[in-house]
DNA sequence: ACATTATGTAAGTAAGTGTTTATATATCTT
DNA sequence: AAGATATATAAACACTTACTTACATAATGT
């Protein structure tokens, strides 16, 4: 039998999860199909991690160390803030649809294992995403671009509908979900909603 | 031992559902447990429903006959568009709120069953609230109250992240997210997606 | 070449799952 | 009051779950 280093495997497994979430569904995800999954036994998966929950949670930190990194990198650059609000919608679309499986994996198992922790991490995740979208609105505001009259906390609320509704479509639409141009489209709404105007009506 | 009509034990076992969700979390939702909620066994859980996804079914059933009909009376009323707008998303988000254990549910179990029928069901759902909204933002376009360039699916996919972010929130945050007043804050910013306008800057 | 260590397996654990069966009894109808 | 029916129970069903144990062997360092 072939021996692989835990590192490896521990690749192999985490790939494997958010294989058998998209393929097949969460309720499939248990130990045994894991195992089956990765050509091992049971046994061997906790050779790798000490738990079930340990490889959901490594997963979580792998979204925090590849996601957010990224985002955060968009979010500071040295780029105008109606750039970077694009830029960074995208990168979030892209993800979800190129990782369908983690963000199933993130908010479901966030809600049906109960979990403290897990839930807690998810919303670390969350709220800095917001606080990175809040700095990019500050920035359009103070450079004039957008209506200062807004409230930030607000916008970034209404903006996060956004990855969160195509996740959702995703799910559930499949591949019946129109997603060109989906970035620009919400794009271009959003820069309606953030827009310094005269309305002709109250 | 006292006995109970069938419907008076479904409306119990359905009861009981939502609140071992919104209490203990989903994965305490086996028929054990919803037996004892009730104070029945788990055998004559199985008298009232054929199954435990007949259960879920039944509650997705109620969703449709009752939160549904009531958005569909808002969206075809005489007001105008806009006060439309605003008790269409107030409804949703009282619903949401009061409700939690059904959304939860909806949502997760939707991905975590992969079941076809299931995730259609709710699919169906979420397709006729987008047409709904759609039918109000249409009105208020030819009302001349609204931007009439924007484009109506991409406003109500928009509109529908607002309900999903507040469930989502409510899950994570619990008591911690700001709800005062967050219809009408986030109908403010719709007004300002929706309105026509003089933009000072592309 | 040999002892050590990391990676593996096969077979088990106890507890939990949705569901069914055989049987009892409360309630309703006649 | 007697019979029929609906509602209950207790106990088991066959199966799955995450996880453990005892033992084996491939790879590695000396």
């Amino acid at each position: 039998m072939k021996r692989e280093t835990t590192e490896i495997r521990q690749e192999q497994i985490k790939k494997a999860v958010l294989d058998i979430i998209f393929n097949e569904g969460l309720d499939r995800l248990s130990t045994r199909n894991l195992a089956y999954k990765v050509g091992i036994t049971e046994g061997a998966i906790f050779r790798h991690f000490k738990s079930k929950r340990d490889i959901i949670l490594s997963i979580m930190q792998d979204v925090q160390t590849n996601l957010i990194s990224d985002l955060r990198t968009i979010a500071l650059s040295a780029e105008s803030a109606e750039q970077r609000l694009f830029s960074f919608l995208c990168k979030q679309c892209t993800y979800l649809i190129e990782n369908k499986g983690v963000t199933i994996l993130l908010f479901t198992e966030a809600a049906h294992m109960n979990d403290r922790a897990l839930k807690e991490h998810l919303r670390e995740i969350l709220i800095e995403q917001k606080s990175l979208i809040g700095k990019i609105v500050k920035d359009g505001m103070s450079e004039g671009l957008w209506n200062t009259k807004l409230n930030v906390d607000d916008v970034t609320t209404m903006y996060m509908g956004i990855p969160i509704t195509l996740n959702i479509e995703l799910t559930l639409n499949h591949e019946r979900f129109d997603r060109d141009n989906f970035c620009r489209r919400m794009f271009s709404l959003l820069q309606h909603m953030l827009s310094i105007q005269n309305q002709k009506r109250m």
